[in-house]
DNA sequence: TATGAATGAGGCTTCATTCAT
DNA sequence: GATGAATGAAGCCTCATTCAT
């Protein structure tokens, strides 16, 4: 049997360069489009070293998903302590916090997200272990509770409209962002014109100003720099 | 002039047919995860047969698209006409008539909207042709032209606030009718419970409120029943 | 996709040409050592058409012990009948009897004979489906049914000796089967001489000379050739 | 004097550890149902250490065997010794000598009689180098030779009849107690109840009253403990 | 001596697609 | 038109073996 020489990496290293790799390719092609073997070409290692790392293809998948989930409740409690500390001023700067938390999010880990997307549509539900489910799923909880804490210390400090629901409020910014950056991406696909950041502003202005109880055109030009 | 019953089923029923159990099996499983075996074992035809009317696979899929997004050309395109008889009245009526026409679309063909969301994924682009590729794009089109018509006839009768971007505008609706689906699916396939009609009907709210000038809670208590 | 021409067989001609393939290859070289893609080659077809019959390698093994594990249940049934037709003079007889059964077994299908010791020396646990399991023991267990009731006939008809124990006979007769097999076709595989025959007739005439109540050498003489 | 405890365990201790290790493994799964990987963790040692020791898995393997057919090398002399000094009486006393040496030989190790049947039945056989298979070829053929001496003196002392044929007579011996402890231990894995103790005695006792001259029950009796 | 990360040949299995009937 | 047996490329994964440390 023919061994080829092994280069030694720290684990860290090899894990990272692995869903490095990984990550590329399921955003170039999907998920199932993808093959280890390619994966393992494309960092020049062999198909037994991405099994070392990880139990199966859709283990590895599934990692991809946790740093960009952690990631998002990171921002999110963090967005949620400067609002405690007072850094925030009115209902346009708590939506813009939203945008902005979602917003590094992306520039953060854009693949991340959308296998979160797909992860959403359901195409791995049959494959995943129950226990890795649940992981995902407390993470993604984890943040709704968040994002709900922020949207009820609005309603009391007075920011935005006290009749606001924060499940449905909560639903819909994350649902817009998703969305948001699903269209752009595959507009950016056909077109190579990126309005990922003017549309995603765009669209938390609207938010924004139909959520806010004080709010005027000025306050949208100075936290969104437009006129709605 | 008595007829015998007809051996075989016409060539559109067949594909009717072949389309409603592919669907299903994709909605249910995914793409990837169902099999054209399993297609045809569900109508209890051959195997063969699905590869008489459809050139392959990826061609049969792709062919779940065009219905959906041809009813949502032409749902639009009912829409535009019943603004020029004036039958809107505001512009919380305009926000309402596109929640109708997505909606409707949903309940038209839920499986559809699926198929068109992995296509913006991008997951199908390398295994479509460019013709196809381009037919779908042409449809698609043509929706985002007539919601842009839509808007700019809005804006025009004073419904909406002159200074909305069309583009924007569009684009926002869209997306955040995609990015609720999702979202509301993900969560009923977790919870078994769906809020889809109420997210849905939150969020268009919203953007009601933030782009019609003249708005006040009763409208939006009128049109989308409830209060913000 | 390039496939060639498929060329028909029926259903009941595959299945058996794939399971002679299949014996042959284990009977050489064992089960682990033999490879789906090799059974293939060997039949000129392609490797899905043993999956088309077989649901995998697993299942194409087991399902070469049934016809040797039921022609075993049919051979020592027609035995016992024999017996019940008083066509059996003596314990001589009865014992040869079983040799007779046993080495007709041989003849009709040796790499069965080996595919069952495999199967008792438990190399295939693991693998087997719990119903399969089922399956195989209860035509086992029918087998040493059987067994028991042809020698407890014996003892009723004065045969063989009263005090002998039914349970622990059967099994020494069927080990003594399964051993002397082993060692000779180890033997033969070493030595290219084939003492199969010979050791079996002895072994299964020592122990008629022990079982059988009125024995004197000339019955041993008539029934099995040799002088003990 | 005084010695510190040695960091490292003698080569014979770690051969013996990782023999033990992997009999058992090999045991309970199945030679190829074991990985080398499974060994060394199992000792918490390096894989690659088992390496060091044994050239490949085939080896160590193999090296089951040596210590099984050894002892029986060992066993049967003895046992023709004890012969030689008169220390048996008769023919019974002889097969039960036999019976003594196999029963020793299974339970000072009986996974080494397993692998020891896998080889008879050739799964091996590929993977052997010659040499190997020369060395346990001469080891089993020195046994065959004792076990055949012991037979010819026991017909020279008038313990047995003279017509027996030595060769037959060996390997009925062996086959019938590789059969028997195949046939109870796959028994054993079904039923969980352990005959073999009573199986293997019963077949020798057979055997007894077969070859000996001058049996009466009496002396099946005093040497098997039951009646036939 | 001992380790264990790295390798890649090789095996099993799936399934889109074809084509003789 | 319709069928389904046959195909084989392609993918996933295992694990014996190596070798730098």
């Amino acid at each position: 049997m023919i061994v080829g020489k092994p280069r030694f990496k720290s684990r860290e290293e090899r894990i990272t360069e692995i869903q490095r790799a990984a990550k590329k390719l399921f955003f170039e092609k999907g998920y199932q489009n993808s093959t280890v073997d390619e994966i393992a070409r494309l960092l020049e290692i062999g198909k037994g070293t991405v099994y070392f790392y990880f139990k199966n293809k859709d283990d590895l998948y599934i990692s991809l998903m946790t740093p960009v989930t952690e990631e998002m409740g990171k921002g999110l409690k963090k967005f949620e302590n400067e609002i405690d500390k007072g850094k925030f001023e009115n209902g346009c700067d708590i939506i813009k916090g939203f945008f902005k938390v979602f917003y590094s999010l992306y520039k953060y880990d854009a693949e991340g997200i959308k296998i979160v997307q797909s992860f959403q549509q359901g195409d791995l539900f049959p494959k995943m272990s129950s226990e890795t489910f649940e992981t995902l799923n407390n993470l993604a909880r984890f943040s709704y509770g968040v994002m709900r804490n922020i949207i009820l210390k609005a309603k009391k400090m007075g920011f935005i409209k006290k009749t606001l629901d924060e499940f449905a409020l909560a639903d819909i910014l994350w649902a817009t962002f998703i969305g948001v950056v699903q269209l752009e991406e595959s507009k950016f696909r056909a077109t190579k014109k990126d309005h990922l950041y003017k549309t995603l502003n765009y669209a938390f202005a609207l938010i924004a100003r139909a959520t806010c109880d004080d709010y005027d055109n000025s306050k949208i030009k100075k936290y969104f720099d437009l006129r709605l």
